[in-house]
RNA sequence: CGGGACGUGGCUCAGUCUGGUAGAGCACAGCGUUCGGGACGCUGGGGUCGGAGGUUCGAAUCCUCUCGUCCCGACCA
């Protein structure tokens, strides 16, 4: 592709409303442009990696034995209602009538379209295992849209389905997708990481997600430094403590004026103890009941745990409203003396003897309370946030809380959708069975956001070879003198004819101009022909990512640019 | 949905407090000089100051409403 010919708009200049580098350096360019919050149209060169990323999952979605289709964005509610998740749901489904009235939305994923089509048409286990995907834009009307292809309302979703004969075969399916999709992301030269993961709204029972570690992630996840133990902050099990000695015994109940005071922080100074005496008493509702959250002063809830607990739907931490109501004091002198909503605490609260609490009166806080002699504990689990102080859940070691950026996620739905619609086949006995579900799904636009907070410098994108936009940069340095122009003209067309994607950079510009842009778009391989090399008979090749450069004899120079190329290509993929 | 900020040529922003008839740099077009890390000179085109209403002799500037964008908190690929 000869550059004058590309619609290519780079800006030298940061545009205000990106915050992040890949966002950023998206837009400056030239990838991506926005038309409207969280909506992006793709420009040339967006779109030739957004379909080399998708090459990649094809080739290895069909490696694995899965088959690609295409199915519907817009889908009748009556389907959502009969899985029951057009209430379920939330505002982020994007719903509308049609004009004949017919309630439809636009689809953010597909399990009621794949789960109808597949009961449809597969009746017997002699059709099964069957692995379908497809690559289609998705919408959700996110809350809030941010960091440009990040988090978008519209984006490019790689979306895969498998249904099962049995639990046992789903999990087979269920680990090859999960070996799959480690290929896939090394193969993009993305260094990611499995984590355990809650299954949210899509439902079901075990989940991982792929976290691409990006300082920018908007993911916090644990990481073991010495096993291979991995979850999400909604999963990273803080088990109940080791009873290594008896707890000490009760001691007298204390009231203590704590005027004004209201945080741990404040509450514990004043009382000059240890945020790990003390208990936070924390209201949340759970399906719109109210219930008292207790842990550690030094530790979070974690809402999701607390969901999982409860056995609710849907859990929110009280407003300031619904607490004065429900407790008749705003919070800051909250306990679990007295209260009349059931008491849930965490493991950590359970090990602890002779804590400070709230005393459910404004200023006032209460010293050697004791669980079971002050308040009952309706139920006691694992309720908080782990952190880096905890060890391992499984080796003890020392874990890292690191950001990410979650790029994939696959689940074991189990039998939930094919029951709730009624997707059966008949089993080698004749007998009628649910379908075993899994999901898999790959952000394929966000892997591109992805790939370019690991991988760029302050002068622009430094793009992994498999998923870069052209494999090389060749730049004519002088587009004016004739000798220069033939070398480059015909070094341009050795370099197709051996199918290398070469972006030409013909334009009459000055030389800086052009090595800025060719940084900034971030190709991995520049190939310069100027004067200065031209009169030994050479071109000069430098390596985006190391800086490096060399000379090579413009006589084979598409040949030795070949083969460097396949030798970069086999390294490229994250180990 | 709550909290904060912003909206002025394609981009980055000044001008708004203290009303007086719209600016700069970059980008774009032409000419000339330049030509290996975002050159320089001259000339030129381009703006409903987000929109509507109001106050005023006069509004980018003050008031009201509205739309949009971005950032921080509850969702997810």
């Amino acid at each position: 592709m000869r550059y004058s010919q590309l619609l290519l708009p780079t800006l030298k200049e940061t545009p205000a409303e990106a915050e992040i580098a890949s966002h950023q350096l998206l837009l400056r360019a030239g990838f991506i442009r926005k038309l409207t919050a969280g909506v992006y149209a793709y420009l040339p060169l967006g779109l030739r990696t957004l379909r080399k990323i998708e090459a990649i999952v094809r080739q290895e979605m069909n490696r694995a034995g899965a088959q690609e289709l295409l199915l519907p964005m817009v889908q009748p509610a009556d389907l959502w209602k009969e899985s029951g998740r057009w209430e379920k749901y939330g505002p982020e489904l994007l719903r509308f009538v049609d004009r004949h009235q017919r309630e439809s939305c636009l689809g953010p994923t597909h399990e009621e379209v794949i789960t109808d089509l597949v009961r449809m048409n597969v009746h017997s286990y002699k059709d099964l295992p069957l692995n379908l995907y497809q690559i289609q834009t998705k919408f959700r009307d996110e809350i809030r849209p941010r960091f440009g292809l990040m988090r978008g309302r519209e984006f490019v979703m790689k979306d895969g389905y498998s249904f099962d004969a049995s639990e046992a075969a789903a999990g087979v399916t269920y680990n090859k997708m999960k070996e799959t999709y480690s290929r896939i992301f090394a193969r993009c030269g993305l260094s990611c990481r499995a984590v355990e993961a809650d299954t949210g709204t899509i439902g079901g029972n075990f989940s991982h997600e792929f976290m691409v570690l990006a300082a920018t992630g908007e993911d916090t996840i644990v990481v073991c430094t010495a096993c291979d133990y991995a979850a999400n902050m909604e999963k990273a099990a803080c088990p109940a403590p080791a009873l290594t000695a008896a707890k000490p015994a009760p001691l007298e109940l204390e009231r203590i004026a704590t005027p004004g005071k209201k945080t741990v922080d404040e509450v514990t100074t004043f009382l000059g103890i240890t945020p790990d005496q003390l208990v936070k008493t924390m209201i949340y509702l759970a399906d719109g009941k109210p219930v008292a959250a207790l842990v550690r002063g030094d530790h979070e809830v974690q809402p999701v745990k607390l969901k999982n607990l409860m056995g609710a739907v849907d859990v929110e931490l009280a407003s300031e409203d619904t607490v004065r109501k429900v407790c008749g004091l705003a919070p800051g002198s909250l306990g679990p003396m007295g209260l009349t909503m059931p008491v849930v605490a965490d493991h950590q609260v359970m090990a602890m003897a002779n804590m400070v609490t709230g005393a459910n009166q404004d200023g006032v806080h209460l010293k050697n309370v004791n669980q079971g002699r002050d308040f009952p504990v309706a139920l006691a689990g694992d309720l908080r946030m782990a952190t880096a102080a905890d060890p391992c859940p499984h080796c003890h070691g020392r874990l890292e809380l690191p950001r990410g950026i979650e790029v994939g996620h696959i689940f074991k739905l189990g039998t939930s959708y094919s029951e709730a619609l009624q997707a059966t086949f008949l089993d080698d006995q004749g007998k009628r069975q649910p379908f075993v579900m899994g999901c898999y799904g790959i952000g394929v636009s966000r892997c591109i956001a992805a790939a370019i907070e690991q991988n760029h410098d302050d002068n622009g994108i430094i793009f992994p070879l498999p998923i870069a936009p052209f494999q090389v940069i060749l730049l004519s340095l002088s587009v004016k003198d004739a000798e220069v122009t033939k070398a480059a003209d015909t070094l341009y067309e050795e370099l197709m004819k051996r199918g290398i994607e070469t972006l030409y950079d013909d334009r009459n510009e000055r030389p800086g101009i052009k090595f800025k842009d060719a940084d900034l778009i971030g190709i991995p391989l520049r190939v310069m022909v100027g004067k200065r090399f031209i009169e030994a008979g050479e071109v000069e090749i430098k390596h985006r990512g190391s800086g490096a450069t060399e000379a090579l004899p413009m006589a084979g120079a598409a040949d030795a640019l070949a083969a460097m190329l396949d030798r970069l290509m086999a390294g490229a993929t994250k180990g």
